[in-house]
DNA sequence: CGCACAAATGTAAACGTGTACATTGCCGTT
DNA sequence: AACGGCAATGTACACGTTTACATTTGTGCG
């Protein structure tokens, strides 16, 4: 049991009681053993379960000048993707014993500056960013912290790690994949161009698509936030419009969600009048749209590969990216175009 | 700037650059500004902000034995409900300068009991379960910690606040509302009855239905973990019985989309053949399944309430559970039966 | 001019831990 | 018996911060 004026029992007091000093206590339970007798061992060990005490994180990283914390920043945290890859880096990084705060930016910059001040308090062991903004403070991080970037690639003049899928090859898979059923009018719904995933997706959609006889220009562009509500305002403008495409690729699955919805209010089909491609393939899909094609990312492959990253980065180890593989999942919302 | 070694400046860094104390740089940073003049105030300001120092907060939290970092152990990150109530959690957190570390329990007393152990070394200011198991570890961090439990009521014999809805009236809403519909062969897919909100509920429900004159023994139930698997399974099940119910309410919306996928997998209407009553009302379902009626609670209201509970408590106000306003949310799902 | 008082700042200790170094005790060798 | 060496343990300091208390400085007043 705990102490009796309510604060947890220290070193000092299994030390008293174990009638040893304080650096036995402490090779015991940071197991330094061969320098220990078996018996203290068991002697020292026994009375820390009686008093049930747990080594103070804080005083650990106040004296090794190196905390067990990993801050993660995410743009929205209850969207299905984000809270895939924080799951599994959550869990992967407690396996290496560190622990996790979540912070979730928004896309909002300032956002996004204030709480890396606030991560930087904590002087985490590494940064994960899921979808970085370029801001001041970031950059001013980038100099003196591990930051892992995930999905999107760090901005132009940062050197660091990214874990993520190759997008240009992803938008260049959508195009083959519109073309090959038959699809010609392509429009594309995607978030801001700043986002390197955004920029790299829509690259390679637009080149795969001129290779096939598909001008550029011939592509409707739409860019917006990666929600649900962004879909479904685009997909509005898509039903009130004379000249409407056949085929749309989202920037997310959020995205096609609400695009679906529009459509389906206004009478259309979907693949019939419309064809949709999400992004992600988002778990529920399975169960709440298994219509929707979308592009797979393996999200948790992502925790043990920032966990390796991070821990691996600690032995001196020579970073690099983790390119890992996607998958484009056809299913109904793009089948085969009727007229063709 | 950082300093050159690549450790982050601190304090005395600072002091000696601005040609004061460590107390005095103390003072200014922590905002005790009634004790020094204007001038020192700004000389030292303008150093910290030219070092780029940022105060640590572990030196903090080891002087002032006490740290702010909330523990939020969730049964499971992905499910929707759970990312909801955690970015509020977060948010608010966010607001009062606490940060949270989020842990995933998977609904096992092992792990739950195994990540409690790694919460108490961060000596968290508070603990914070949503869904909590009754274990071990929980009984003895209890006597010592904040802790406030979400959604699930505290095991019997733990004295800690509550957060959530009343279970046992949202079960009544959901019986009435069958009958009201015409629906009599009602049955109920629910979490563990170790758990007090799926207890709650269906005790509710039973009560209710009792009063309205169906026994309690004619109403199906079926006990299961609260995932779409789960559902699809029961859905099965329900297919092949000769005696099908005509309403199924259940535990979560996980297990409602299961459910509904295997039954239109098998060419039953909903709500023709039968109807379906969720919990929770995820967020999306406003956008991919708008037909499903569920009982919403107010998951964003839940991280104010934590907040007020963990900041309140500090000043030795008395916890009081809040229980927060739950709501019918009635849709095609359970339309009025038909055959009446 | 001396003194009391207040304001501003400095000094030093403590929080819990890990580890370099010092100390102790024991055993074997000469 | 003296001594070297090794294993086990103790001593003491540093990590970065806050704050009670001590000290210095400035001001007003008798």
């Amino acid at each position: 049991m705990g102490s009796i004026d309510g604060k947890p029992p220290t070193m000092r007091d299994v030390a008293r009681v174990a009638r040893v000093s304080t650096a036995t206590v402490s090779r015991v339970v940071s197991g330094k053993l061969d320098k220990v007798t078996e018996d203290t061992a068991v002697r020292v060990n026994e009375v820390a379960r009686e008093l049930g005490y747990t080594p103070s994180a804080i005083g650990q990283s106040l004296r090794l000048s190196s905390s067990r914390i990993v801050a993660m920043m995410v743009p929205d945290a209850t969207n299905d993707f984000c809270a895939d890859v924080g799951v599994s880096v959550e869990g992967s990084l407690r396996e290496a014993g560190l622990s996790m705060v979540m912070m979730n930016s928004g896309e909002d910059p300032e956002r996004q500056d204030a709480l890396l001040r606030d991560a930087e308090g904590l002087r985490p062991r590494a940064v994960v960013m899921l979808g970085a903004l370029d801001t001041p403070q970031l950059r001013a991080m980038a100099a003196s912290r591990n930051i892992i970037f995930v999905n999107r690639r760090p901005p132009a003049g940062i050197d660091a790690p990214f874990v993520g899928i190759d997008n240009l090859a992803a938008g260049r898979a959508v195009a083959r994949h519109f073309h090959d059923r038959g699809y010609r009018r392509i429009a594309v719904v995607h978030g801001p161009l700043s986002y390197s995933a955004s920029r790299e997706r829509l690259t390679g959609l637009l080149e795969e698509l001129e290779a096939q006889g598909v001008p550029a220009d011939r592509v409707g562009c739409f860019e917006g936030s990666l929600t649900m509500q962004t879909g479904y305002d685009v997909g509005l403008a898509m039903c009130r419009s004379e000249r409407r495409p056949d085929a749309v690729f989202c920037g997310n699955d959020m995205i096609a969600y609400g695009i679906h919805r529009a459509l389906v209010e206004n009478g259309m089909k979907v693949p019939g009048d419309v064809a949709i491609c999400g992004f992600d393939d988002n778990r529920v899909n399975e169960w709440l749209a298994p219509w929707l094609t979308s592009v797979r990312i393996p999200a948790l492959e992502i925790g043990p590969a920032v966990r390796d990253l991070i821990t691996g980065r600690q032995k001196g180890e020579r970073r690099e990216d983790v390119i890992l593989p996607f998958q484009l999942m056809q299913r109904d919302s793009t089948a085969p175009h009727a007229e063709r």
